[in-house]
DNA sequence: AAACAAAGATACCAATCGGTATCTAAGTAT
DNA sequence: ATACTTAGATACCGATTGGTATCTTTGTTT
């Protein structure tokens, strides 16, 4: 059977992990033939050069970001636990089976940042949706009156992802998980400095 | 004249500056030859082949970074002041002249973390002494009666160089300062909170 | 000044890079 | 069954990769 989609989708899947792990100018399009059992023939059918595979790969990856991630938003319910699933959601990068090689914001960032506009541009956009959803998540909390009133939800979206990103970043280096949890330790003690009715009231 | 030692040195620091801005991989030696003025036959008398130019040039990266982080440390008295020292030297990675291309132990971490075994190594290494000097400084602090006792000194320290970093990809993602100045100010509080005297005593 | 060692330039190597033109095989429409 | 379109394989292209062998130039030693 031939099936042309899903054969794209062999291409962006493979060369997406590949990407994430390699880093997408260290990988080659050999390296995604290998990866995919299709030739290069295949490859150019569906992407008009690596640069457009490269994207498209990008692309893939910041939707299952976000879509894994919104759901597990969604399905909390007050401004503590969805905060919690963000938690948890990137504490579980470590052991995640939706890609390999860690962030791919924090990845293409600081791949691209000094040496490919296009990527460098794409990640902008993924940072921005990223502070959008967490901005949201604060200023939806000021709204139900569960955060208190004055909280700066931009600064406060800064030091969240801020942490996350380090702590992923120090646990990847180090093969362990502590960092990670120390980072989100310390943002949940942030979060409920901002909270209304306090984690220890609660519990 | 014909110096070999400063010819080592321009190889060294130039690579460093491409490796630390386009990311070892995809510097080429044709990159390095452009860059110095100098042919591969030149490279190859002082350096046996990319890879021990590519630890030599991380090496120097780190020392630069440990020396000035040093430096300015020491320059500081007051636990709260070193800390301050650490907080701009940061802060200043946005136009510092040092090195371009951000941190250093980011973009190899990053980089190395997956594909990179030996790169990878050095990486932890100097993640191990950077967390040992922020370490350092928060006994230090015990010690003289700064910070309160019962301060868990390496949790802290994973929220203070987590924070740095994460601020730091942020930032230069972003062509703009303010989240690493915001994930200063962020830790100035931490800071803060683990003091015995509180800045704003102090102030 | 002659001999020598070291520094660096030149010229090459096989392998790999991204990309393309062409060809074959598979599926569809008539 | 025949004609046609599309998916993908094969074979190639020039450019570049890391690396090496050789040659020339420079500075030092005697």
């Amino acid at each position: 059977m031939r099936d042309a989609e899903a054969t794209k989708n062999t291409i962006l899947e493979e060369s997406a992990n590949l990407f994430n792990t390699q880093g997408y100018k260290a990988t080659s399009l050999s390296d995604i033939t290998k990866a995919t059992g299709f030739t290069k023939g295949a490859i150019y059918r569906h992407f008009n050069n690596k640069q457009e595979l490269e994207t498209a790969a990008l692309s893939r990856l910041s939707t299952i970001m976000f879509e894994e991630l919104g759901a597990s938003i969604r399905a909390a319910n007050t401004f503590q636990e969805k905060f919690e699933a963000v938690f948890s959601y990137f504490e579980n990068y470590m052991h995640s089976p939706l890609y390999e090689g860690g962030c791919p914001l924090m990845n293409v960032a600081v791949e691209a940042d000094d040496s490919n506009p296009i990527l460098r541009k794409q990640a902008m956009i993924i940072l921005k949706e990223l502070r959008q959803s967490v901005t949201k998540l604060i200023e939806n909390g000021i709204k139900n009156g569960q955060v208190l009133q004055d909280v700066d939800s931009a600064y406060f979206t800064t030091i969240i992802i801020g942490s996350l990103e380090g702590g992923i970043m120090m646990s990847r280096l180090e093969q362990n998980e502590s960092a990670i949890q120390q980072s989100v330790q310390h943002l949940r003690s942030v979060v409920d400095s901002i909270s209304i009715e306090k984690r220890s009231e609660i519990v």
